[in-house]
DNA sequence: TTGAAAGCGCTAACAT
DNA sequence: ATGTTAGCGCTTTCAA
């Protein structure tokens, strides 16, 4: 049997189209004689408003995209977890979408290539885009970047403060006693922005201390993956000089670093210190539990949803902000050993 | 400006809208030159089809949704990332829902409460539900199953044999001279029949090896996660006949097993052999890495995909199917120690 | 092969 | 407070 439409529900009822719209959307005002009889029409039909019809009525799709370079990075996901419900609890779905770093796709994906109004806003988390092209998004759609990014004045901008987080983070390594801090995870400009705020921190750090820093413990790698942390440190083992503790841009990077140094024999944090940046749940697992940056993810998602959400229901363009959420170094076995617990 | 419609192409090109929409779905056989008229109207007005009329139009949201228990497990990240391009390059997007295993969020997906309409078909992975419960969804509804059930006939089902899998498992480390192996992660009737099945699969082995079943052995969790595994692991441990092997029902589970054992200043496999099952990336760089069963993920993604599709392009409602992917033990350190490499 | 026109089901401006 | 009605932009049947 075909789906009931409001229309039947209108007949059914004895009202017209324009009640039982109200009644759905809870709009106006509406007799409660009348808001009954409709509900009693409703029911009976078993009528679901169609949201395709919707939609195209209201030019909006009431999905945002949540776009990210990997699904299976965990701080990607654990982000995930937190936006979904805060987008579901204002009325919107959220369609994901993994680009894998590729700049052309992320490009489309900001001008709308393709899927034109599948999404009404976008959060965005970039990789291969340098700052520059997010210039040439839609200016239309109201987007939101996490991470890195400075926002121009067009889009928003959430994300923690990386130059602050990782001169903690180095400070910590170096307030330990260390002295040959490496660093892991440095990228090329101009799109490895968060790389090159991490290692600015760091040098700062270091300059903070007195201490000079050896460029070449300074490490590049392509992502922040585990791969990356054990090629890595595999490099900086094999040196005559290897460096007694490291900052990893990323706890993945950190795990896969810790795998190398363990398989190496050597001990953690005795031999090498290691910390790392994100504080997702495998690093509190690992033995030993990595110490880490934690960022505030559920401020972040609840953050960019608001806003995305805020743009999407505003009539003017809204200027570009810039919002810093907040974070913290935990210290966990990998740095401090047994003392941590 | 106002974002061209199909009829301002039409005006452009001098052409009815009929004929603009075949060119642009490919419809229908179209004069070369009529074809290119109206492509260079496209191009002049930077026309781009607007998907929510099209879709009302066609009734189809042109979107598939996969529901998951939760995003942030390792195992089904890889699983969406293997599912999201194979279902883009059929042309259809994806909609991700976690349920956090609650039931009567489950149910009213299935039913497609709610946001009806918003997909075309779904891909799920029960977890608070029953066997029972998937016979309550929207007949109407596409349906493929993911994971340890088994298919009623209406819905499709893809999975491993997880009976045949735990029993490789748990044969395993019975191979390896284990006597007194512990099982983690049993759940009760009626939801928990991944659980049963491996259960099931842990016991076979122990027929097959002619060994005797210490029920105290087998412990039941509420969930697969990392937490649940050290918590099982620290009440084996507490015993005074601690278990020599453990099969894990899931690489977290180990994981969490993992930590706690090392934590107590036990060596693993020579006091305790873990296998897990999932085989994700996080098991490869622990230390050691950790054994496990590993499902062929890319299959089971590519199958559920293009069964729903099928489904979702038939005419008549196609009978429930069952597709068993590959699976295969792979031994690490977990249980082999050094000789794995 | 192409045109004309009737929906798809809902929203909202306008009217009462 | 409620009814009337004209779209939203595309697809597709029916005619030509």
């Amino acid at each position: 049997m075909r789906e009931a439409t409001l229309r039947d529900v209108a007949l059914l009822a004895g009202v017209s189209p324009r009640t039982v719209s109200n009644v759905v959307n809870g709009y106006a005002r509406v007799t409660e004689h009348t808001r009954a009889k409709v509900e009693r029409a409703i029911d009976e039909l078993g009528y679901r408003p169609n949201v395709l019809a919707r939609n195209l009525a209201n030019g909006r799709s009431g999905q945002i995209a949540v776009v990210v370079p990997y699904l299976d990075t965990p701080y990607f996901a654990e982000l995930l977890q937190a936006i979904i419900p805060r987008a579901r609890d204002r009325g919107y779905n959220v369609l994901i979408d993994q680009t894998d770093g590729d700049p052309d796709h992320e490009r489309e994906l900001i001008r709308r290539g393709g899927r034109a109004l599948l999404f009404d806003g976008m959060i965005f988390s970039p990789l291969g885009l340098a700052q520059d092209d997010l210039a040439d998004g839609d200016p239309e759609l109201p987007l939101v970047v996490l991470g890195e990014r400075v926002s121009n004045g067009v889009f928003d901008h959430v994300g923690i403060d990386d130059v602050a987080a990782s001169r903690e983070a180095t400070a910590h390594l170096i307030g330990l006693g260390r002295r040959r801090v490496a660093a892991i995870g440095d990228q090329p400009y101009p799109t490895g922005e968060a790389a090159q705020l991490r290692t600015c921190g760091y040098r700062r750090a270091h300059e903070d201390a007195g201490l000079p820093v050896d460029e070449s413990l300074v490490i590049r790698t392509p992502r922040f993956n585990r791969a990356d942390g054990s090629g890595a440190m595999r490099h900086l083992l094999d040196r005559d000089d290897p460096p007694d503790a490291v900052f990893c841009y990323s706890d993945l990077v950190a795990l896969g670093a810790l795998h190398v140094v363990l398989e190496r024999g050597l001990r953690v944090p005795e031999d090498v210190a290691l910390i790392g940046y994100d504080d997702i749940e495998e690093g509190r697992y690992s033995n030993p539990p990595i110490s880490t940056i934690s960022p505030d993810k559920v401020a972040i998602a609840a953050t960019a949803v608001d806003r995305v959400l805020d743009r999407i229901g505003s009539e003017e363009r809204l200027p570009g902000i810039e919002v810093r959420a907040a974070h913290r170094l935990i210290a966990r076995r990998s740095t401090v050993g047994r003392a941590a617990g």
